[in-house]
DNA sequence: GGAAGTTGTCGAAGCGCTTCGACTGTGACA
DNA sequence: TGTCACAGTCGAAGCGCTTCGACAACTTCC
């Protein structure tokens, strides 16, 4: 109907159902080809500016949209990145939407959204979203030891990044903190301060039964740190809750009476543990010292502020994004251990003359 | 090439960029039409069970699995539900974990998927979702008195479940605790008791000043339920950190000597809260009674077991999907408050004679 | 014993996009 | 002035799935 006029709304909210503008629309609306369009909108191919003005207004009228589906099933590519979350009610929750968003925000930037999935739901879930192309790459928190979820992408080559370091990473992607070297830092911290008895306060024993990656690779590096820097040390796991912590702190005091630093591994426990001390006489940092691996906005709201290696969940949240994209670039696995910063803030004080 | 015998590798595990098997590699492999298939799959004609057997062997020697992106584009339904989160890492990161968690394992059940919006990605994320055709429905948390997320949406009919209620929900379906129940019922406990002055220690005041619909409305019932009940009351949002709650309480005992009960919503202050008030004197509860809004964890785990009204997440973030699920069945929009339960810990008495 | 269902299957037409090859001008170069 | 290269655009062929209409092959029922 050359000639014929066409009217049209403006880019006016259009009610959901009422079809959507296909990029069809809009080249009708440029007078281009929808090839053209879709060329304007991936800069594959040289446009002038002319037709590249003609087609940006007709969009912005149209208030067009690509569709997901579509591109997706046209380019194989459905810029989509897939997470796996631990969303149990853990003891670290604070930390974990720290990850979170961290990626999110990452990925936002490249131009990716996050297709969220739950640890619970085991292998199935990755398999699922990899097989029906839900994703373009895949980021695991959380990762164990002995990783169960990842066996069906062995081999596959499919993009996978780890946040942790599991016992054979093998083909895949790593990017988490230096655990061991936190670990080695806190000792370190307190030996240089002349403590000779370290005691490691832990997580709650679950995570240590899961053989949860960096809850072990702390572990580790603490009793290496120890055994290195000629200091004796001890290991407790510490539960949830105020009960658990008060009976934790009762029986250390009680049977390793020699001990005067801490190195805390659990940042729900700072709280009640700071008010037990104190309870029992063993005020933080006169009585005790205490050296924590926590994120600096917890370290910093305590009661006494601590000396803490910081969890960096932007740094490695960012990483593994950055790791992802490169991964799909077609670019070489790498794996990637961030070096620990200890920030003192003093809770940690040399131990009194015995 | 009928006649040639076809080799099949089994369901081994295909490696990622091998072509992936479709549909009608399964057709072939099972010798019907690829609509067959795709009819054994859905359900959606009857298919002898002989047939059915046949596909179903097919697809499970192949380790076939419908293309997310074809199926979103030919059924125009991509069994994904946006959620957004809010990620700022905020006060109440575990109470929001929880939700997220409810939402995610509810919507599996359903088979849907679900798409991790961030609430600071603002309007446009929502309406890149929508106009993209990236989900079915979405879910809103967090959500403010006057929404400027939803504005794109409102006349569009698109599935939306809002958890929390603006000032003018509108066409929207929302869900949420009844947050001015619960705090009539806080305020009531404590007036039972026999306390007549009572303040309520709020979320910080960027929750306030945000607009964030469900502190509002448990402040507003707070308010009304003092007033209704002949209770002299009075309000402070409650900073993070330890400092912030210890100069609050100092404040309030100097200020306002005669309150002798205390309602609490916020999680992070519960705990250098009880400290405070032990410090100062007021040990809870002979000191001072408390009666906190919080999840049942943490009023079971803090130093006094907490009496509370508990936020209930799960069911929020259940009904929240089923309300998204009715929605796409077509049914009417629902605005749904769920009553308040208080669980008596021993953290509120009656005051001391004075 | 033919009309009128049922049941089970097939073929083909899209869904809205990307991308490849082909085509038309145009300017550069010999 | 003919030849090449290249910028700029188009048309058509899919991507893998769903779904509609058609159509055999059986049943049923008067």
């Amino acid at each position: 109907m050359s000639g014929t006029p066409t009217l049209h709304a403006g880019a006016a909210p259009l009610a959901y159902g009422e079809r959507m503008p296909t990029i069809a629309d809009v080249a009708r609306e440029a007078g281009v080809a929808p090839s053209t369009v879709s060329y304007v909108l991936s800069g594959k191919r040289t446009i002038s500016a002319e037709t590249r003005a003609r087609v940006e207004a007709g969009i912005a009228r149209l208030g067009y949209r690509p569709n997901a589906g579509a591109r997706a099933l046209a380019s194989a590519s459905t810029k989509i990145v897939g997470l796996v979350v631990p969303l149990r009610t853990d003891v670290n929750v604070p930390v974990i939407m720290q990850f979170v968003a961290a990626i999110t925000v990452e990925c936002r930037r490249h131009d990716y959204d996050v297709l969220l999935l739950t640890r619970d739901e085991g292998p199935e879930a990755v398999s699922r979203v990899v097989q029906g192309s839900m994703a373009d790459a895949i980021i695991v928190m959380d990762v164990e030891a002995d990783e169960p979820r990842l066996e069906s992408l062995r081999g596959t080559g499919f993009p996978v990044v780890l946040i942790g370091v599991p016992d054979s990473p093998g083909e895949f992607a790593c990017v988490d903190l230096d655990f061991a070297a936190a670990a080695q830092l806190c000792v370190e911290r307190l030996a240089e301060l002349g403590h000779t008895h370290i005691s490691l306060l832990g997580a709650t024993p679950a995570v240590y039964d899961r053989g949860t990656s960096y809850a072990l690779r702390f572990r580790a590096g603490f009793e290496e740190a120890s055994r290195s820097l000629g200091v004796s040390g001890s290991v407790h796991a510490v539960g949830a809750g105020h009960h658990e912590v008060e009976s934790v702190v009762d029986r250390l005091l009680r049977e390793e009476p020699e001990v005067t630093g801490l190195v805390v591994h659990n940042e729900a426990a700072l709280s009640p543990l700071l008010q037990a001390l104190r309870v029992c006489g063993h005020e933080v940092p006169g009585g005790m010292s205490v050296v924590a691996l926590c994120p600096d906005d917890i370290a910093e709201t305590q009661a006494v502020p601590l000396d803490a290696v910081s969890i960096p969940a932007n740094d490695v949240g960012r990483r593994a994004v950055e790791l992802a994209m490169s991964q799909l670039r077609g670019e070489a696995v790498e794996q990637e251990l961030l070096p620990p910063h200890l920030t003192v803030r003093g809770s940690a004080v040399p131990p009194r003359r015995g």
